[in-house]
RNA sequence: GCGCGGGUAGCUUAGUCGGUUGGAGCACCCGGCUGAUAACCGGGAGGUCGCAGGUUCAAGUCCUGCCUCGCGCACCA
């Protein structure tokens, strides 16, 4: 049962808090997935947002992605369980607790100390969850918050234990260096978004050096921007491929600037292409060699005493690198292998020594060179310089001139501490890594396998990261995280441990051997520095310590899809049913982030890919194009948005605005238009609707009317309802969620609003219950409901209030009118029975052929008025005729047109030439092939025919040719010109050879009979104006009475029609100006003036 | 530097296999319609389709180079 009531005013705000508020108690989000209890599972998985920052508008779009493909999976009758999830761990919410506590370096943080700090870090994460919830709650992404996974809970944390030790086990997990930026002011590391944060342009002295060879008198010539590592300098590397040249000097260089230089004979050795821009001197070229005839030469330490050799058999040799260019420096790169990436994997790979000469405090270490030892490395580039000018260079053999060839101040990008501003160093640093690379294939695999949106973030962007994958850096010199969970003793004997149960028998053996412990309870908290406090015993009976990391953030999320679940511990069946997952969804900022942790944990844990299907959505950018970030400050509250358009618009917006994975620039404008058009509108229609329905106690379960049986423009308005939603259905499944959406507006707005309740407004008008009220009322009974269940994924708010009140139903429990295949026996969410599932379907019959009539009606109503613009008649007064010339049958729609037109009559006229004379164009598609070159030229010659009926006929007998061209009826195109006289225009409809001109012809003649009809209309108009401005109910009568200068006569049938329109209890009409009041109103049209008095 | 994606009217954008007159919406101007609308209809103004070459009878569309914006990667020796 479900009688409409009558809608009121819009108030979309107010709509949709109160109608959350329903939802809340109706526990409706629940009810919606359980309405769905038998069906096959959608698995959804949620990337977990920090809330330790204020959400934006930008995870507005993303959870509005999100929820959009789990609603229209749950209407498609899948279950769609969604788990609500929290990341909490990691370096952006210890920053955010030391900025707020001051405690910007290592030192101040374990004097504050490491469990106070945590503690400060575990509340810091839930600083703005609240308003999380709340923008959640009010956006209407529904998903489980009651119940959420959160990385920082034991639970989790064990099962990321756990997964790491699979990783162990399985050989992946290893100790090593990695290089990374330092900042030794604060004693922290930073990841690559924190150094981006801090590059700073800055001028600082390079140098060129010499490297004196053993063995023969000359020098190698490299680069650097880095003076302080030159005594870390352990080897040369050239690319093999690249030509070096040896060159003795000349003659000196004039007007020399700063310190170096080369005596007259001495000998040194670079790259070709760089000889102009390095050397200054004039120089003659002795030898030509390709790099690699340089490779495992050896050259004199610059520092004798910094790095001893240890037992490297290749320390201060040439090596070769294919990474070398020739773009700057001098062809020839200076390796230090603690300082710098690529020279750290080539040391590692060539067997240089790996000594510091900088220590953690950023000092030179003892040892270096007495002038150097202990001072700050960023301060000595003066001093190194000196050393390497001095007579012989600072190692004593180095040639009279010294070791310094040359210096040059550069400017160049540097990175510097976001917190502290001091230049970060380059530093090799102790490290943890998942051997990735040994699983390249299978993540290449795996990759292939996974559905994505766009395709090229698949096989590009991802691809392209994979191709290239290098073994993940998983481990943090960082206090609030993930802890390693991996104990090691001096000797270098480790072991992970997978579980807390684990951890409290490996405390227990160690308590036996004799190792004091804390309490291992089984609700231990795993986290530091509470794991830090354990010692454990390695099998030959040696104390172990954890090795003093936390994981890379990461790798949490990454183990989301088990860890959500405590699996292996608790579960296991959860996981079995929803591993891997059927849908993810972020920004395509999670490439390199989310999206690869999630594979490289289900890659290297389970040999198996972790998701199905992945939408990866483009950036959101400010107004003007700037990434919207915390830092720029050009964050859009969203709840600017749903206090002034709702979240229904503000979530149509986002997906109509462009393609999920384009760039979207939000803006609010833009918010405001979709408010308009498309809910406004939509609101419209089901007011009038609603209102009527209400009037005349409509029930559609109470009443019938068969489809068939109903006016073409109803069962015009129905298949257009079915063209759109297949469509719509069509491009969701293609992720094309912005184009189903717009196609759909403009069906709402277009095709619905402005057409078919324009057209039916009288139709309910009536106060009988006729048949033809019943199928207008049925019909918008059922493109509302229809509309309602395609547009709630994307906007679940007042099309719930719509559906509830046309059916006493909610939508969003409704079935999607395109099928419900999850609920189908055998049904999963990747392939179903699409002919069984379209059986489920439930919409109206198509004709395709009504469409296009009604196509053309609609276009010859527009091309009526423009002809009246055109020919300076006014739309109220009528023509005699009309004719249509040519064209399809559509008399069942003269009587629409003939009104739309405000024409007497319309009548089909057959002969063309009665009213127009024809013109060819030619038809380049079919005429290129066979003109050739010469096709502009027969062109011309058609387009420009004297005579062009003749040249038609002479076409269609076979007998025409043009410059050697036999042309024939494909050749042209027809088109018809209207003749002198006439007022009239031509549309053309189809395309090619189908295309089909059609005109309309307009009677331009006035009679009395139409002159009395056109002015009676423009009173009544101006009357009607009248009445809504005094704001007169539409039952209201009014006293009239009218005056008229030059008029032409009005018929006694005309006055009548006034007084029936204007709802006039009396009218006095005068066919004559004088008498009329002052305050009357007038007006004047086509030469005639008219008074009038309303009462 | 490499990769990916953009650059179309003042703004937001559509444009399929290359087809000769590049569509919409917003905003603006004129006119009309209105017994639901912040709506609608007709007309107007507004485009070097980022630039330059090339292929072709024909290029917004294909090719090459460049400029520019965004993102990512690498580098910053």
């Amino acid at each position: 049962m479900a009688r409409p009531h009558s809608a009121g005013e819009l108030d979309a705000v107010a709509l949709e808090t109160a109608l959350l508020e329903t939802w809340k108690q109706e526990n409706a989000f629940r009810a919606s997935i359980d309405s769905n209890g038998g069906g096959a599972p959608f698995i959804f998985l949620e990337g977990p947002p920090t809330a330790n920052g204020k959400p934006g508008i930008h995870h507005v779009v993303a959870r509005a992605y999100k929820d959009l493909v789990c609603r229209w999976k749950t209407m498609e009758g899948f279950r769609v369980e969604r788990k609500g999830g929290w990341d909490t761990h990691g370096l952006p919410v210890e920053i955010e607790v030391q900025k707020r506590m001051d405690l910007m370096s290592n030192e101040a943080i374990e004097a504050y100390g490491m469990d106070n700090f945590n503690q400060a870090c575990r509340d810091s994460v839930w600083t703005y969850e609240s308003a999380w919830r709340e923008m959640t709650e009010r956006m209407a992404y529904w998903v489980d918050l009651d119940n959420p996974y959160v990385t920082l809970d034991n639970n989790y944390v064990e099962s990321c234990w756990w997964a790491m030790k699979q990783m162990f086990d399985k050989g992946l997990l290893y100790r090593g260096h990695k290089v990374l930026p330092y900042c030794p002011q604060t004693g922290t590391s930073y990841s690559s978004h924190e150094v981006a944060l801090g590059y700073k342009e800055v001028e600082e002295p390079s140098v060129y050096v010499k490297f004196k060879l053993i063995d023969d008198d000359a020098s190698i010539l490299a680069w650097t921007t880095t003076p302080w590592t030159l005594p870390g300098n352990v080897g040369l590397a050239v690319g093999p491929e690249v030509t070096y040249v040896r060159v003795r000097i000349t003659e000196q260089a004039e007007n020399w600037i700063g310190a170096g230089g080369a005596s007259d004979g001495e000998e040194v050795i670079l790259a070709k292409e760089l000889m102009k821009d390095v050397l200054r001197h004039n120089v003659e070229i002795i030898e030509e060699f390709p790099g690699s005839s340089l490779v495992g030469r050896s050259y004199e330490p610059l520092f004798p005493d910094a790095v001893p050799r240890g037992e490297s058999t290749t320390a201060w040799t040439v090596l070769e690198a294919d990474w070398v260019t020739t773009t700057d420096g001098t062809g020839v790169v200076h390796t230090a292998v603690m300082y710098g990436e690529d020279d750290y994997n080539l040391g590692m790979a060539a067997g240089l020594p790996a000594y510091h000469t900088v220590g953690m405090d950023g000092a030179f270490l003892a040892g270096t060179h007495p002038q150097l030892d202990g001072r700050y490395v960023k301060e000595c580039d003066q001093t190194v310089i000196e050393l390497l000018s001095a007579k012989g260079g600072s190692n004593g053999k180095g040639p009279e001139s010294g070791l310094l060839y040359r210096e040059k101040s550069y400017l160049h990008d540097y990175p510097h501490c976001w917190r502290t501003d001091h230049p970060l160093l380059y530093y090799a640093m102790d490290s943890w890594f998942v051997r990735m690379t040994a699983v390249k294939e299978r993540l290449l695999e795996f990759n292939d396998g996974v559905e994505w949106a766009p395709d090229w973030v698949g096989e590009g962007r991802f691809g392209e990261w994979l191709r290239n994958v290098k073994d993940w850096a998983i481990s943090r010199e960082r206090y609030w995280g993930t802890p390693l969970p991996v104990w090691r003793d001096d000797e270098g004997n480790m072991k992970c441990i997978g579980s807390i149960a684990e951890l409290q028998s490996e405390v227990a053996k160690a308590v036996a051997a004799g190792f004091e412990n804390p309490e291992c309870p089984d609700d231990v908290d795993l986290h530091r520095p509470v794991v830090d406090g354990y010692t454990l015993v390695s099998d030959h009976g040696k104390p172990m310590h954890r090795e003093p990391f936390v994981m890379d953030c990461w790798f949490d999320s990454g183990c989301a899809p088990f860890a959500q679940w405590h699996h292996p511990f608790e579960g296991e069946e959860t996981f079995d049913a929803s591993f891997p997952v059927d849908y993810i969804c972020e920004g395509v900022d999670q490439t390199r982030g989310w999206f690869y942790t999630l594979l490289a944990v289900s890659t290297t844990v389970f040999d198996q890919p972790a998701y199905k299907r992945c939408l990866s959505l483009g950036l959101i950018l400010d107004a003007e194009g700037k990434k919207m970030s915390k830092s720029r400050g050009n964050i859009v509250d969203p709840w600017d948005h749903f206090n002034r358009e709702g979240a229904d618009a503000t979530r149509w917006y986002m997906v109509t605005a462009g393609a999920p994975w384009n760039p979207l620039k939000f803006d609010s404008n833009g918010v405001r238009e979709t408010y308009a058009k498309m809910f406004l509108t939509l609101w419209n229609v089901y007011k009038f609707h609603a209102d009527y329905a209400a009037l005349d106690g409509f029930d559609p379960e109470q009443s019938t009317s068969d489809v068939a049986s109903r006016s073409s423009l109803d069962r015009w308005i129905l298949s257009r309802l079915a063209t759109t939603a297949n469509n719509y259905h069509a491009d969701f499944k293609q992720w094309n969620f912005h184009k189903a959406c717009r196609d759909l507006e403009e069906f709402i707005v277009n095709d619905v609003s402005n057409w078919y309740v324009r057209r039916s407004r009288r139709r309910l008008w009536d106060d009988a219950e006729t048949s033809d009220k019943v199928a207008c009322q049925h019909t918008l009974h059922e493109i509302l409901t229809t509309v309602c269940r395609l547009v709630a994924p994307v906007s679940p708010f007042m099309v719930d209030v719509i559906h509830r009140n046309l059916t006493g139903k909610t939508v969003h429990q409704a079935a999607w009118p395109l099928g419900i295949p999850g609920s189908l026996d055998g049904a999963t969410a990747d392939e179903w029975d699409e002919e069984a599932a379209a059986a489920t379907a439930n919409l109206p019959p198509q004709d395709v052929s009504l469409e296009a009539t009604m196509a053309l009606v609609r276009e010859l109503a527009e091309v009526g008025r423009r002809i009246r613009v055109e020919a300076g008649r006014r739309q109220r007064l009528p023509c005699a005729q009309g004719w249509i010339v040519s064209g399809p049958d559509m008399v069942e729609f003269h009587e629409i047109l003939a009104e739309e037109l405000n024409v007497e009559s319309i009548e089909v006229e057959s002969d063309l030439d009665r009213f127009q004379q024809i013109e060819l164009a030619p038809n380049f598609r079919a005429l290129a092939p066979k003109a050739r070159s010469e096709v502009n030229a027969v062109a011309g010659e058609i387009k420009n025919a004297e005579d062009p009926t003749a040249l038609l006929a002479s076409i269609q007998a076979g007998t025409c040719e043009i410059l050697g061209v036999a042309i024939e009826e494909g050749d042209v195109e027809v088109r018809r010109i209207e003749r002198e006289g006439f007022a009239a225009s031509t549309v053309t409809i189809g395309q090619g050879d189908d295309a089909q001109q059609i005109s309309l012809v307009l009677d331009m003649n006035d009679t009395p009979d139409l002159l009395s009809k056109g002015l009676a209309r423009d009173i009544t108009r101006r009357i009607q104006a009248m009445r809504k401005d005094l704001n007169l109910a539409i039952e209201a009568t009014i006293d009239l009475e009218i005056w008229t200068k030059d008029a032409p006569e009005m018929f006694e049938q005309d006055r009548q029609w006034i007084v029936t329109e204007t709802r006039a209890a009396a009218a006095v009409f005068h066919s004559e100006s004088s008498g009329a009041p002052s305050n009357s109103e007038n007006f004047e049209v086509d030469g005639t003036t008219v008074w009038f008095t309303v009462q």
